[in-house]
DNA sequence: CCCTGCCTGCTG
DNA sequence: CAGCAGGCAGGG
């Protein structure tokens, strides 16, 4: 269920463990969730070969060979991976696991199938994915009022919709549209066109703000990472609005209220967050 | 633009 | 037991 601070801490997690290993063997349980190329070609192409680094783009992970072919993945709603040793026991729902030559093991578990692997050779144009049509990282300095303005300023959907468009500002979800709706005062059912430019700019200040402070909370060790099995996120209990319908608002203490914007829950505080 | 489907599991 | 969940693609 990551958004960008969950995918950039699993990153953070996983990279350090991963890096310079060689994948032996991998064991494909689902082959669904290989979207490009086939499951056999995935495998063929991947063993024997040796992980140089990790990274990540929006919400996509990106697990890079010394061939310079790519693995690339999203974990969509409810995916996960984890480290474990060889004879670890195995979570419900483990699609992919890739056998490492330190003898760990690289494990995809994903409850509800929806979380996609893509593996690009190089050069291969990247058609598959979608990880070619994401806007600009949250935290690249192209995110201005003008930026978001140009992009958002004519609109007439929900400011709350706009911030979840991948292809103008990649990684934020559900949650963190919330949390910096909250922070920036903005009620998440206006109307981007509404939206003045004071408004832009402390758009354009929140959100790289709001997610770099989640990431700091969710920082974890690979030892805590593997006990809760990738599947919490301790950045949870700093969540200031999302999940707190009917809680009292930390800055004034008002009532939290919920309504749906574009189909998605969204809480909100009614006195920080006036409508116009 | 809105709506559905993709899945499983948890909550009310 | 229906309804819903933090995502996204695809169709109307």
């Amino acid at each position: 269920m990551p958004e960008l601070p969950e995918v950039e801490t699993i990153k953070r997690v996983i990279e350090p463990q991963i890096k310079g290993l060689t994948i032996n063997n991998i064991i494909i349980n689902k082959t669904e969730v290989i979207a490009h190329p086939t499951s056999d070609e995935f495998c063929d192409l991947l063993v024997g070969q040796t992980i140089s680094n990790m990274e990540r783009r929006g919400k996509f992970l990106i697990i890079l060979l010394n061939n310079n072919n790519k693995i690339i993945l999203h974990l969509r709603m409810t995916g996960c991976l984890l480290i474990t040793p060889e004879k670890y026991p195995e979570e419900k729902h483990t699609h992919i696991i890739f056998k490492l030559s330190n003898n760990n093991e690289l494990r995809f578990s994903d409850t509800r199938r929806f979380g996609r692997f893509w593996l690009l050779k190089k050069g291969e144009s990247d058609t598959f994915s979608g990880i070619e049509k994401l806007g600009i990282e949250p935290f690249d300095s192209k995110l201005t009022a003008e930026y978001l303005k140009v992009h958002f300023g004519k609109r007439k959907k929900a400011i709350k919709e706009c911030l979840l468009e991948q292809n103008v500002i990649a990684g934020i979800g559900n949650i963190y549209s919330d949390e910096i709706l909250f922070r920036a005062g903005i009620y998440p059912a206006r109307s981007a066109k509404s939206l003045n430019f004071e408004e832009w700019k402390r758009l354009a200040v929140v959100i790289p703000e709001c997610l770099l402070y989640f990431i700091e909370k969710n920082s974890i060790t690979p030892e805590e990472y593997l006990k809760i099995k990738g599947q919490d996120y301790r950045n949870t209990p700093f969540l200031q609005v999302y999940g707190s319908e009917g809680k009292l608002c930390p800055i004034c203490k008002d009532t939290l209220c919920r309504i749906v914007v574009g189909g998605r829950n969204s809480v909100y505080c009614p006195v920080c967050q006036k409508d116009l």
